[in-house]
DNA sequence: AATAACTAAAGTGTCGACAATATAGCCATC
DNA sequence: GATGGCTATATTGTCGACACTTTAGTTATT
């Protein structure tokens, strides 16, 4: 693979990973209540660690506190949703206007390479695409951007939290093959170095992806 | 005034509220080492309130952590004060179009005696605009975009660091008087809920005011 | 019966001490 | 003289205990 993983170095970011993974995967639920002496005794940790793993999980949206009464994780609501990618269509068409103009040739080749690779699968019929290779091509623009605070913003910030909704909300959902050809088409933008043009077809990739989702949710208001 | 204070309530916030204060108007100067025993006896708390400050600000990104090493404060440098810009570009563009769909009328009608206030200010010439005539109304339009992810980074991550470097590199500068027309048409897209054109005015000015700073940091390389 | 004040329980906020890690300085070796 | 390893020191990471706040339950009063 590609990305270069997040290595856990001390007890707090062992914790802090796997609350943050506990939260995102639903095995601690939305809107659940995080007691610190309780989470403790079951992650075999001092109150302090966690505490400093909460403090995290607060700069990642995941989780809010009150003084003196304690944390939750957030709820998931269908507003929450649509600002979320609100935000998500502002920063990553800004990235993808950066990444047509900071990415190098080879890293572009290699974009590109990706796509290839998940045209196969697609092909073939074997499309759990969405997961893996849809969050990968993602990530990769951000990065491509070269902007450190666009990249600390979504990657460690707001892209658990669209984990979150996806994983909870259960979005696995077609629109692969249509999302297969916006993908192609911004990288294309990219590879011509078309700065205006890749904004805009990421933006309008997003907003795609926020309305079919938001047809999904009114559609089966239930689950 | 109009904007809701954020309230102390427990003493890791008043030290989180100290300490940022110092670091942005750079009594703690900027690169400076955050060491936990020496601010503990500074601030006459213990290390444990000094760690969640440290943590707290490593959210605003304006200190980084290394661990068993320690935290600093961010360096500020021209390319990052670009990044910053690029971002504020893409947030405050959106925030501006969600404000033109939700801002109510009375808010609406504010945000223009806000304006008027103003120019009477730079009519007569007392243009010492910027610091908090420029702050309140960009806090409006975001305040005012509804959308609570948009607030969130802007308000308690993003801003401080823009005023970090303003107060650090010394930009009270000019560009008031056209700030200000910027401002008033923006307004105006806001009040005839066009979204696409309130987007686009806003970024424009923030575009020109990223502009603006470079030519001086360029022209003025030192200090 | 409803409300208010009080009390007890649980949970968070804060502290000081100990353990683990990194840094700087010294010494030995090549 | 430069490099490599060792030791001592300082700093961060972690822990358990105590203090304070909130909350729920209970009692007393109207």
């Amino acid at each position: 693979m590609s990305l270069a993983i997040e290595q856990p170095v001390t007890n707090a970011d062992r914790t802090f990973f796997q609350l943050r993974k506990d939260i995102v995967e639903g095995d601690i639920p939305a809107g659940a209540k995080l007691s610190e002496t309780e989470l403790s005794t079951k992650y075999a940790v001092s109150r302090a660690v966690i505490r400093e793993a909460i403090n995290r999980l607060m700069s990642c949206h995941l989780v809010e506190r009150r003084a003196n009464v304690g944390a939750r994780v957030v709820s998931l609501t269908p507003e929450g949703l649509v600002e979320l990618y609100q935000v998500r269509e502002s920063l990553e068409g800004m990235a993808a206007r950066l990444a047509a103009k900071n990415m190098s040739d080879s890293e572009i080749s290699d974009l590109q390479g990706l796509l290839n690779r998940h045209f196969d699968k697609v092909k073939t019929g074997e499309s759990y695409y969405q997961e893996a290779g849809d969050v990968d091509f993602h990530y990769r623009i951000i990065l491509g951007s070269k902007n450190q605070h666009l990249i600390a913003v979504l990657v460690d910030g707001l892209y658990h939290l669209v984990r979150m909704y996806r994983v909870q909300l259960g979005m696995a959902g077609p629109r692969v093959t249509t999302a297969f050809d916006e993908h192609k088409h911004i990288v294309q933008a990219i590879a011509n170095r078309d700065e205006e043009l890749a904004e805009i077809l990421m933006r309008r990739h997003i907003l795609y992806s926020k309305n079919n989702i938001e047809n999904k949710l009114t559609s089966h208001p239930n689950k």
